[in-house]
DNA sequence: TAAAAGATCCGCT
DNA sequence: GCGGATCTTTTAA
C-alpha cells in the first residue's frame, strides 16, 4: 500500500507531483453550497514544453505560472471557456498541472444547475472546462491560493499506481508525444480513456 | 494595428 | 465524426 502524506507535495520531479494530484480533492464553497471532486485527470506542462503557456518565458497573463507553488492558474480558451491548472515548482518555474477532470463528491445538484446542456451526470465534469462550469470557476481565480477557501485543494485517498494510466495529451500540436497525461483507470469521469 | 492560434464543447449528420 | 462558435493573448509587421 502507498502511504498517504499528511501534505500534498507541489515541488520535486514534476511527473511524480503531476501523478499525485490524482484522487487529491477539490472543494468550492458557493455561498451556502459547499463543492467538492475528487481529481480524476491531468496533463503537465511545463517551461521546455511548446505546448505549455510558459514556454516563452513569463508573459502577463502566464506570470502565475511561474509564481509560487499551489496557486491556480486559470485561463480563458477559444473564445469561450476556462481551464484550471495548479502551479507547481518552485518560484521562478514555469510548471503547471492542468486539471482535465473530476468526480463530483458533493454539491452535485448545483453542478447540474451549472451545465445545463449535460445529460448525464458524467457530463458534468469529463473534460477541463466542463469542470470549471461545474465548480463555477473562472479567470477571476487565477493566482488564488489553493489553501484558503472559497477554492481549495484537499488531500483525497492515495490512488494506488496500478490504477494510474498514463498517456500522451489531448488537444494540443505542439510536443505532443510526451507522456504527461494521467488518469484513474476506468473511472468514468475521465474525458478520454 | 492586424492576424492567427488556441491545453474545448456542443449540436448536428 | 465534423464544423462552428467566440474572443483573449501573443507575435509580427
Amino acid at each position: 500500500m502507498h502511504k498517504n502524506t499528511s501534505k500534498i507535495s507541489l515541488v520535486g520531479r514534476p511527473e511524480e507531483v503531476a501523478v499525485n494530484l490524482l484522487g487529491c480533492h477539490l472543494i468550492r464553497q458557493v455561498g451556502m453550497h459547499k463543492l467538492m471532486v475528487k481529481i480524476v485527470e491531468v496533463e503537465l506542462y511545463d517551461q521546455s514544453d511548446a505546448a505549455s503557456h510558459s514556454y516563452r518565458g513569463r508573459t502577463p497573463r502566464t506570470d502565475v505560472m511561474f509564481g509560487p507553488p499551489g496557486r491556480a492558474y486559470v485561463y480563458f480558451t477559444y473564445g469561450m471557456h476556462f481551464c484550471m491548472n495548479v502551479v507547481i515548482g518552485e518560484e521562478g518555474t514555469g510548471s503547471a498541472v492542468l486539471l482535465r477532470a473530476g468526480e463530483p463528491l458533493e454539491g452535485i445538484e448545483f453542478m447540474r444547475g451549472q451545465r445545463p446542456s449535460a445529460k448525464t451526470d458524467t457530463e458534468l465534469t469529463n473534460g477541463p472546462a466542463k469542470l470549471c462550469y461545474a465548480l463555477s470557476i473562472n479567470k477571476e481565480f487565477s493566482g488564488h491560493d489553493l489553501s484558503l477557501p472559497p477554492l481549495k485543494l484537499g488531500l483525497g485517498v492515495a490512488v494506488s499506481k496500478k490504477d494510474v494510466v498514463q498517456t500522451t495529451r489531448v488537444g494540443i500540436s505542439k510536443d505532443t508525444d510526451r507522456p504527461w497525461r494521467w488518469y484513474i483507470q476506468g473511472n468514468p469521469y475521465v474525458s478520454r480513456q
